[in-house]
DNA sequence: ACTTAGTATGCGAACGTTTGCGGCAACGTT
DNA sequence: AACGTTGCCGCAAACGTTCGCATACTAAGT
């Protein structure tokens, strides 16, 4: 069960490998009764085209690389969906790497599709990355790159992002519009870009409104269920209960729900609640959970046409797209 | 910034290509003297062998291809996850496409990944998938095939599955032991082998405690939150009200969840529930609910070790591996 | 009969790598 | 002195494709 060859098309019509390699792409030098036959015995061959080969000639693949820190994060999973949807549509393959958050794996990553000569790059980095030489590596090599959701600020490149800091304002003013006077932020490490956006945003919530500022803000990739339930937990045995806490994603928010309940308060009435990404979780706790959904197949679509338009139209200049979230309101506020 | 080669090297140290070639892969022929000065040129150059040159010459890549029906289920995303960790560490990269649960779209994919000379694949199959002629091809080719979770059992090909039919009976003989007589299943279409398996270890064990009957079963693609709710919903308007279900997954117990609240049904008193994956979901509704965890990451591990062993000792007959399940049990029983 | 132009095809090199075969020293053996 | 052995290396072909160039043939314009 071999492949066939265009020079097996060749030989068996008696012309030469060139003529059947212009006969299939159409190439006008070729007569249209020879197209044809070519187009017939390949069909008969079940011919279709080593794309190794291919892009051992042309020094270019179709193929996308996709580097994220862990591919079993709802938010990534989604996104990789919607990368791969847009991919196949255009006929580009995905090769997908996961960084496990760890920077060491993320060059690894990167090189390795350097040595794929992958046709561009979709990349979230992790949080344990604060620098972006190894992605200058792309631009370098004028290979295309698009950053989404955690993006590297030295690096010029595309990028396709959520209003972190809007989108965390306007949940902080929308438990302020309810009335709550003490808010708590439940937030990630001041390092990550996102993060430090969205503490902005509460901050300047609160403050605008004349509101103490309330917060527990965890390191590095500390943002599961646990250290949500750790935060609630300090700030009841400090004393200092909020009646109402923006935590930077779903998780954290899950986690302080368990505490809370144990400290037999209920929500909303004692505490309001309000997460971040809309994670799949969040519509099935009790009550459900407000939060800000972060679109992540649109993210991931967007990403991957801004990426081919760029490969394909072989512009330079980088965009930045910024994707629109939304409050999206349930029974915890 | 253009690629160091081999006839680079060459040139610099005024040698042959070919003996760059045989010191860089450590071949007796050549002199341990030059070996050292062609590494040493190889690392001043940023030498990185071509995989796709190399792929052209022995036909053969280290790309693995792996099909599943949707990235963003939690259970898949976890496989992919295991299955990329073990990947890397052996140096293959992998190639993933969805087929959306479409069984045309399934057959594109494994043309893909024919035409992209894969080293191996990893499949689970969708849910609208009768036939197996496509997943023939790979054994036609004596590329090497793993199933995992969702098998096709008319290619002859290794295996990672769970015991289903154990995993249902167990289960189902746990709510027994519990003093439950009305036990229903919310499952899903037969024609799903796994499905099937899990709706005869219910009934097995309900029949075997002399219990009755009570089952709603969905059809194809049929198996999110909304169908569990409805089953819910006629059940109770059925006014056959059960006092425990065991669901076919996670994701149809929690619609349940939803239904049997709004009726002002108690968890677990008036009514026990089981679901089936051990989602990460299933931790946080409240209450927790138990279920049978399925260990997507070993199995995607286990899948890629199968796969890639396969590959390098170039076996042929396949592996079956079953890999345990674990009732964990929470606050719905 | 001559160039001129156009049309359709083939030739051969190239992409980077691997590998069978053969060359050629230098050495030891008869 | 003739031969075999061994160690080290180069030549060249091959993988499947593409593409610049050359070539052959036809048809038309002087």
């Amino acid at each position: 069960m071999k492949h066939a060859t265009i020079v097996d098309i060749a030989k068996k019509l008696s012309i030469s490998p060139s003529t059947v390699s212009r006969a299939l792409s159409d190439h006008p030098d070729v007569r249209e009764e020879t197209k044809d036959l070519v187009r017939k015995t390949a069909k008969e061959l079940f011919y279709s085209p080593n794309p190794i080969a291919r892009s051992l000639k042309s020094n270019r693949t179709s193929t996308i690389g996709v580097i994220v820190p862990e591919i079993e994060h709802y938010f990534f999973s989604c996104a990789i969906s919607g990368i791969e949807e847009v991919a196949s549509n255009f006929n580009y393959t995905i090769i997908l790497c996961q960084s496990n958050e760890n920077y060491e794996r993320e060059i690894e990553n990167t090189n390795l599709m350097i040595r794929h000569r992958v046709a561009g790059v979709i990349a979230s980095i992790s949080l344990t990355t604060k620098n972006g030489d190894h992605f200058q590596e792309f631009t370098k090599r004028r290979i295309p790159l698009v950053f989404f959701d955690r993006v590297c600020d030295d690096v010029v490149a595309s990028k396709v992002v959520i209003d972190d800091f809007k989108s965390a304002f306007d949940a902080v003013s929308y438990l302020v519009g309810k009335g709550r006077k003490r808010i708590a932020h439940f937030g990630g490490s001041k390092e990550v870009a996102i993060y430090s956006q969205r503490w902005k945003g509460y901050l300047e919530a609160v403050n605008k409104n004349s509101l103490p500022v309330l917060e527990k803000l965890m390191t590095d990739g500390e943002l599961y269920e646990e250290h949500g339930y750790n935060s609630m937990d300090s700030l009841i045995k400090e004393n200092q209960t909020p009646d109402a806490i923006f935590a930077v994603n779903d998780s954290v928010a899950i986690g302080a729900y368990v505490r809370i309940k144990e400290a037999g308060l209920k929500i909303p009435d004692d505490i309001a609640l309000i997460g971040f990404s809309n994670d799949k979780i969040a519509r099935f706790v009790q009550p459900a959970l407000t939060t800000v959904d972060q679109p992540a197949m649109e993210i991931g679509k967007k990403a991957a046409e801004i990426l081919i338009d760029t490969i394909e139209k072989r512009t330079i200049e980088p965009k930045t797209a910024v994707i629109p979230t939304q409050l999206i309101i349930r029974g915890s506020t």
